[in-house]
DNA sequence: TATGAATGAGTTTTCATTCAT
DNA sequence: GATGAATGAAAACTCATTCAT
């Protein structure tokens, strides 16, 4: 059984992928969905506030999904990977494209920006927990703190989805992700494996 | 002497950096320059290549400066310092909002998309040279392939920028910087210096 | 009971006679009937499609009187009788300025043009009708084609009304109607009547 | 040796003849034509008046034409055959297209309206002149007056311009041609030649 | 003569939002 | 819960025309 509610979500959540943020507006939300641009007001009260919703949607999805992956990381090997699996997953699920396209339109709209901060906190405290635990095992932590280097991991990966998307071309992503692998390849033997 | 298409595209830019890519709309533009909106049609044709006029006259400045820094970049500590400095500069000059706001904005406009991509393009092979001189002296370039790296550091950088504006705050930028800094100190030993 | 789509169509056909087809556009006829310009958009997507839809309804009503009227013309006087009492009314009603206006404005609008020549077609279709019933009873329907005789009448009957409109002046109009049946009495005899 | 008002009012009937008369505005004029906007209106003074300069260097030049052909007349088989003749040179040369315009875009026009009408009562008396030569060769310009039947025969000449201009066709002109040829010749030896 | 720049009023269209039913 | 209608503000862009040079 589908509620209302969820049928907004879901067409907010295409409208996105399909036509991006510029062109999510509570008329092409409203015709994608079948029904009538009222509702959105009346379910969700402004159009940001769906918007908002539809990010949230995909992002507890996902979040499931790297909280389970991300468990069984210890080595930098095993952060490569899985950080690779999920990137790919990401982009076929349609998340990174919703994801870009809010950040991108977030950037000047007080009310939006926030908003999305508040959402971004949750996955640099993720990728924090996963790399500490592969630092700790190096005996790293203290040179390399594990809250700055997530930072970091995490605006790559989202200036990533942001170029790819741009270019509409992830070949380049494939790239850095496969550099990344050979590079950790040469570097497992100098650390020495810790399992 | 400042011509009128300068004072035109001194006005976009105050706008981008004040008000966002959303709210730089001809009128808006017209209103903090103090002209006729009218001009913006006259001297750009349209309101968009107003605005890549724009990005392009701040990237021209910031373009001429990373290519006097870039030059003389050998070991990683360099690489990193220069880093850091050259986006202290960027932050306070507003370059990182404009290029921000545009990039974002951009992601979905079939119009300005391309254009974006097409300007992203020198910086890119600028990161480039600098990474592959470093890993050539490190004898490292056949396994850390410049041209991937350079992408994922860009990639790295714009997502730092995308972040810090959209939480209007940079201090997890500056320690992220910090941190590379302390590892490149320390990997430095490792590797050997160069000169 | 009028909906609001009727009071559109109505201030749009008002407009038309008044203001002439340069001047119908979606302010103005909001302004004289009104309401909300946006009005227009919401109920007819586009002003072309608001002036087509009145264009349709003239027509439609001007269509029944026709047909009624056309059904009894068995000779050459019948035909120019009702040819001439018909268009005293179309201009009377001033289905002619609506007509006129909009058949000269598409002229050359690549939107506009095809739905007006589509629009014609029923009136060259009813004048054949007419014309072949008269020619047939003469035995002349081969000599003359009905269906080409019948585009020349529809075609002096747009010239005529373009430019008495143009003259804002029909008494040559009334003229030419006044020869013709001057000419149509003086052949009457020649081929006979036919009832 | 090309003067300046002639290369623009030449650029003007280029316009008027591929882009019709709302896209015949003194930017399209100029850029067509390769010189400023503003010489438009220190030649011409309003972009109005420039178009009927235009309508007068193409009217004149047919006008000369006509005069020549319509000297000749004296049987309605003559008339016929010449009329058919004027009619395709004239579609050929664009005169028409020009003059559908210009005339369709008046109608609503105070300021060029009248002008138009101005323009036309030359042909209605050029046609009035052949007319009432074929008809006193018939004793028949009591019945039939010339001025009359001229103004409706160029009404329907008029029509048939409008009516081909806008289906971008002229089948339907040309098979009424053949038909009212058919009928002239049917009618010839009822009245009995006059040379 | 000619031009580049400038202007104010105009155009169609889309938007988020509200409201009575 | 849901809907169709309505609104005011804003968007990009074009127009004829003027003016200083």
């Amino acid at each position: 059984m589908t509620t209302t509610k969820q049928r907004i979500v879901h067409a907010a959540l295409e409208t996105l992928k399909e036509e991006g943020f510029a062109g999510a507006s509570a008329r092409t939300i409203a015709k994608r969905g079948g029904f009538n641009q009222a509702l959105v007001f009346y379910h969700f009260g402004t159009v940001n506030d769906l918007l908002l919703a539809a990010l949230d949607e995909t992002s507890e999805t996902r979040m499931a999904k790297y909280r389970d992956a991300v468990h069984g990381i210890e080595t930098v090997d095993d952060a490569v990977r899985v950080a690779t699996d999920l990137y790919r997953e990401d982009l076929a699920s349609g998340h990174i494209t919703v994801l870009s396209e809010m950040m991108a339109a977030s950037s000047d709209r007080p009310d939006l920006g926030p908003e999305i901060v508040k959402r971004l906190e949750p996955w640099i405290a993720l990728a924090e927990d996963a790399i500490r635990s592969v630092l700790t095992n190096l005996g790293l932590e203290k040179i390399a703190p594990p809250r700055a280097i997530a930072y970091g991991v995490v605006a790559m990966y989202v200036g990533v989805d942001l170029l790819s998307h741009l270019e509409r071309d992830n070949t380049k992503a494939e790239a850095l992700f496969a550099a990344v692998t050979s590079v950790s390849d040469l570097a497992a033997p100098i650390f020495g494996s810790t399992s």
